[in-house]
DNA sequence: ATATCATTTAGAATCATTCTAATTGTTATC
DNA sequence: GATAACAATTAGAATGATTCTAAATGATAT
């Protein structure tokens, strides 16, 4: 389903390479900011880009933790903040339960969400042409409105949990 | 903007009527559920379809009070969460200020979201071909999903505020 | 060395929402 | 019209993510 990143290929960059350049491109974002690249932001960035997980902010606490025990959850917040203001994240907002950040792709996308697991998922682009279609310079000349993002979000149940749901063990297949 | 509600046309139900029809399914959507339509119940069903603002739960809850003092925002909260289950409202949640609810349209259509004056405000359909173009169950298909809702919203400055910030007086058009 | 300024911190504060346990209201039955 | 049974409502406590605060720490430049 994530398609956004492609694997390996002669012409794009691979998974890896992909992260790097994210990685330079966000410190690049926080110098011209005028704020330091600290070692625990620096981890923090590594940690919001590591996995495709769109992870909380208490999960890359943790994954900050591990290099650097007792770091502030104030300073994952903080350092967010910093980061959606540059635009070099996007923070996608749950009342229910915590927002989750996509450092990978920080602009408008849409994404599966289930709501049985809590799993936050790139949807492939070709799926969703609204975004291409309905670019925000047409929505913002029709309504008169500066559009500055869209949300695009699909809700439901993943295979896994689907599968987790109808089978006669009763086991779940994600948490 | 909002042209979901035709005003007042041959073959469509005036707004009044549109509004009466809603209220009613409303009623019966709650006696299926086998719950009783008290007074109470019945003032926060006209408070929630009274505008197209998309009201909190505490603005529902001053419109109830109006005429039931007394009232607990619990009982909002509880009779909001029946009309979710039942399918009769359209939840809008954001995270960083009350979520929002639309008892009129409680199906997936795209909204307009003032990020100054939070605003709320239906799009006109024809703007947007997501929902018509990806049905649910196409891209419920393609994914594996099964997926129940769509969320498509779009963020930004409306005209008013956009008015506002730019007038030499620096006055507000909203707040 | 020291002054300055940014970063980080622990914990308090906030605020929408949910929960709890008690009270009140309604309805059906005798 | 009393009463049992059950639903609806209540006030206030609890929750949980996020933000705030004021103090402490760290880095940098002179």
């Amino acid at each position: 389903m994530l398609s956004t990143v492609p694997e390996t290929t002669t012409e794009c960059l691979s998974q890896r390479d992909f992260i790097e350049s994210r990685l330079a491109e966000m410190k690049a974002a926080l110098k011209d900011r005028g704020v330091a690249v600290t070692r625990k932001r620096a981890k923090l960035l590594e940690v919001l880009l590591a996995s495709d997980r769109h992870p909380s902010a208490s999960e890359i606490h943790e994954g900050v933790q591990d290099a650097y025990p007792g770091t502030s959850l104030a300073t994952i917040y903080n350092t967010i903040e910093i980061l959606k203001e540059t635009g070099q994240v996007l923070e996608i907002e749950f009342s229910a339960s915590a927002n989750r950040y996509d450092g990978r792709i920080p602009v408008s996308h849409p994404h599966l969400v289930c709501l049985e697991c809590e799993k936050v998922e790139d949807m492939d682009t070709d799926m969703d042409g609204a975004a291409r279609r309905y670019p925000l310079d047409r929505v913002s000349q029709a309504t008169g409105y500066e559009i500055v993002r869209l949300r695009t979000d699909y809700y439901g149940t993943c295979p896994e949990c689907l599968e987790a749901s109808s089978s006669p063990t009763g086991e779940r297949g994600c948490i």
